[in-house]
This record gives C-alpha cells, structure tokens and sequence, in this order.
DNA sequence: TAAGATTGAAATGTCAATCTTA
DNA sequence: TAAGATTGACATTTCAATCTTA
C-alpha cells in the first residue's frame, strides 16, 4: 500500500530542491531568476498575454502576477501596452532584451530538467510520472472555486 | 516523447494547489499553518530532534528552520530542551498542546492527500507517480553539495 | 577551524482594500 | 455589479554575518 504521506514529502521536497538547482543556476549564469524566467515563457506563448493569465499560468494571485510583472518592467525584459479591446488590462510584451535574455535561459532551464528528471528516470517511469503528474493537476478535485 | 517542460509546469502547479488547499484547510479548521505542522511531524518522528534535522527533512535553510520553531515555541506547540550530548544545539520536543493539535491535524492531513492524490488516480498509476517521485528526490544529481 | 544555531535585511508571495472600466 | 489590475501591509523564506561550543 502506498505511504501518501511519503508521495506528499518526495513531492515537495524534490519541487523545492529542484526549483531551488534550476534558479541558482540562472541567477549565476545569467543574472536572472527563476520566477522571471517562467513568467517570460508564459508570456511567450500566450498570444495577448495580460496579468490575469500569468496568474492562472503560474498559479499565483494577481497581486503576486501584477509585483512579478513590475520586475520585469524594471529589467526592462517586458512592456505593458495598451489593450485596445479592454482598456482595464494590459497586454504584455517581450522587449527586445527580454527575447534575447530567454532564449538562453531556455538552454539552462531545459537542460537542468534533462539532468535533474530525464536521466534518473527510465524511459516507461518518465512516462507515467508525466501522466499521473497530469491526471492529478487536472482533477477537479484541484480546481473547486470559491465563489 | 516526454515534453519535460509540461512535467515541470505540471509537478511544480500542482504543488502549489495541494500545498494551499491543506494550508487553507489547516488554518480554517484547526487555526495552524501546513509548515508548522510538517514541522512538528518531523520532530513527533524524530529522535533527539534539532533545529538541523528540521532543515534537512524539510529541505529549508537552518536559519528558516531556526524561524520556524520560534513560531511553534511562540504557540506553545514545542520546547527547545537543553542537550546534555552537545551543547550547541537544543533537542526539540513537543509539548502536550503540540501533541493534541498534530492529532487532529494529521487526520485532516491525511484525508486531503486521499482526495487530491489517491482519488484521480489508478492503484497502479499512484504506485508508479510514489516511485518515479521517490526516484529522482533521491537521485545523486538532487544532492550536489556545495562545501 | 568547523559545526550548530541565531539574527536582521532583503526578496517574494498572500491578502484585503481600492481604483478603473465592462 | 462584476472583472482586471494595482497597492500596501503582512508573512515566510533565503542569505550573510555573527555567536557559542566541539
């Protein structure tokens, strides 16, 4: 019989070391941090990106995707435009430096999930990791909201 | 083939929904927070438990391990006790109200890990998330020690 | 010297209140 | 009224410096 307590711990555990590699990893490299560098992949490949998807994306609240947003305005890696469809909302954009700057860290990122996930696992285990990682992500026993 | 950035986005959200939705259940129901009672696990489980092990088992900084305590001794859930073997360190020990709380907490605790885990899956695909998990926490490439 | 622990400053997230526009 | 976003106050964590004892 399965221990869920032992599931729970190696969960959290390994997200919080493997979280933990990938951003030391970037911030010695590249001067940025993880965070970021997840919110610039989300804004990528979100066509029309506002705040409100970086949220849902990254599982955050607003607040927490609205202060992320400003850092990197700071940094200048993203620019807030005018929504022409929605004047409360932005649409979020990739400067120039803010592409350059994640199309390397993309390198690091992938790289250190091929080292940190890929290698110790089999090719089947792999597999069914990310299958029931899925299953359980999209249960809806994950998404009652609170009206 | 595995996109392994799905994996990640998967492993890391879903970490972020199961943490919060015991946390918010924890703190409405029994008025504690998830981390005190991970903490106070580790110490009910623990021999001669210091603010170190703490660290260890939870994959947190000493000096947040160290912060953490002093939330539970400022709750009265435990006491630091002199160690007659080391007299750097204290030995943790939960006090009576500590043992209480973590009763009743571990039954919540344990019901939640049920639905968001056990529920959306197979006996085999639960089997299968418990040892690739266990597998790359315990990998060697999750354990690089900087001396 | 090194190990265990503590502390204060900085970073990042949540929450609640608020503002603007739909 | 509700939706999108912003802001400030608060909580928790990391990091570095420091203290005490091995």
């Amino acid at each position: 019989v399965t221990n869920l307590r032992v599931v729970f711990d190696d969960l959290v555990r390994f997200e919080t070391v493997l979280w933990g590699e990938i951003d030391a990893r970037l911030r010695r490299e590249l001067d940025v941090q993880l965070g970021s560098v997840n919110a610039m992949m989300v804004i990528d490949s979100t066509p029309e990106c506002r705040v409100y998807d970086i949220s849902q994306s990254l599982a955050i609240t607003v607040g927490g995707a609205s202060q992320a947003i400003d850092r990197l305005e700071k940094a200048a890696w993203c620019v807030r435009r005018a929504n022409p469809a929605d004047r409360r909302s932005s649409i979020l954009e990739l400067t120039d430096a803010g592409h350059a700057l994640l199309k390397k860290a993309v390198v690091v990122f992938d790289d250190e999930l091929d080292r940190m996930i890929r290698a110790p696992l089999s090719a089947s285990a792999l597999t069914q990791l990310a299958s029931a990682l899925h299953t359980v992500r999209h249960s809806p026993t994950s998404h009652v909201q609170s009206t």
